[in-house]
DNA sequence: ACCTGAACACCGTTCAAGT
DNA sequence: ACCTGAACACCGTTCAAGT
């Protein structure tokens, strides 16, 4: 028992393959029956390491908002820290598919795992100036507009329509800028 | 045949039940068997006035955004317009159990529906002087913000945790007035 | 510790057949 | 025209049993 051995699955490894499925035949057609099967073992196998399909759900939206967040650096001021963090989150959400779909379906893991989020979550703002809990409310706001403009942009049969009148990636920037310049520092 | 004998069943009877079945048990629990069990009729029974769950999943959506439309009225420029139908939209997503879940799933039924939805969408802003193509960017801003923050609103873990640091109200109010008052009129 | 086999209680959808 | 019966091809989850 040099280590330990190496289990054939991993939490990580099993998000991993869930993103690649969904890339590949899109969120309705992620289960764990087809998911165990792309890595060669039996669907019960996956309940070894995760509760079920919901935290499956939990930590792929969480590995979205840390690319988000990962996308964010360097602003001087609250309200430019706002604006790039929208913007990673967008194309974060963007650059998987169903992105802002799973983002909406998933649930934080755990009531307890909600509060520890929350911390993580104003952490940035906080650290620019802002209160505690304008930091969320202000947080809150961005992360709702840009998960609504998200999916509002991936409704199939309303984009291909409204792409003819409208340039979407323009259109989200005016609505991102408006919504943060109008925050108040309270 | 004095006029037509009335069927078992109704499309819009289908969709009533369908928010009764939703309201007890959740939209995780709306089933095509369970709905048709309520009706007291097989399920096979719902495919003939109704394509499918996806069908069925667009005109519940639809009734949400019509109940939005139907509150709002009576506004004097395209900026109350918007408050108004933010904040009618909100309370509509809002009166629904899991009723903003249920319009981030739902896909506008048809590619053509969608165009005129789209119609739909601009017509009270056109009214009020916005042209079209400004007037859909400044609806899709609006419904993409009220859509994900109710959705986050809904989001139960986190909930209970953020409803002791902010008033949800409030800070939907200020974020949608934000929003509206940066909006160009091009 | 980690996985298989097999089962339980469900799904959405289709389609012949009834009335 | 409208619905039933029965089937097809799936689901998520549990749990004894294997290794």
């Amino acid at each position: 028992m040099v280590q330990r051995l190496i289990p054939g699955l991993t939490r990580d490894q099993i998000v991993a393959q869930a993103f690649v499925l969904v890339e590949d035949e899109g969120l309705d057609s992620l289960s764990m029956r087809k998911l165990a099967g792309r890595m060669n073992v039996q669907a019960a196998a996956i309940y070894w390491h995760i509760s079920g399909k919901a935290e499956l759900l939990g930590l792929m939206a969480r590995d979205i908002y840390a690319a988000a967040y990962a996308g964010t650096h360097g602003a001087q001021d609250w309200r430019e820290w706002l604006r790039q963090f929208g913007r990673a989150l967008h194309s974060s959400l963007a650059s998987h598919r169903d992105g802002a779909r799973l983002c909406a379906i998933a649930r934080p893991p755990s009531p307890a795992d909600a509060e520890k989020q929350a911390a993580h979550i104003a952490a940035p703002l906080k650290a620019l100036g802002l209160e505690a809990s304008v930091a969320l409310a202000h947080q809150a706001a961005v992360i709702s507009f840009t998960l609504g403009w998200t999916m509002f942009e991936a409704n199939g049969p309303m984009r291909d329509f409204l792409c003819e009148m409208m340039d979407f990636d323009a259109t989200f920037t005016i609505g991102l800028e408006s919504l943060v310049n109008g925050l108040p520092a309270k």
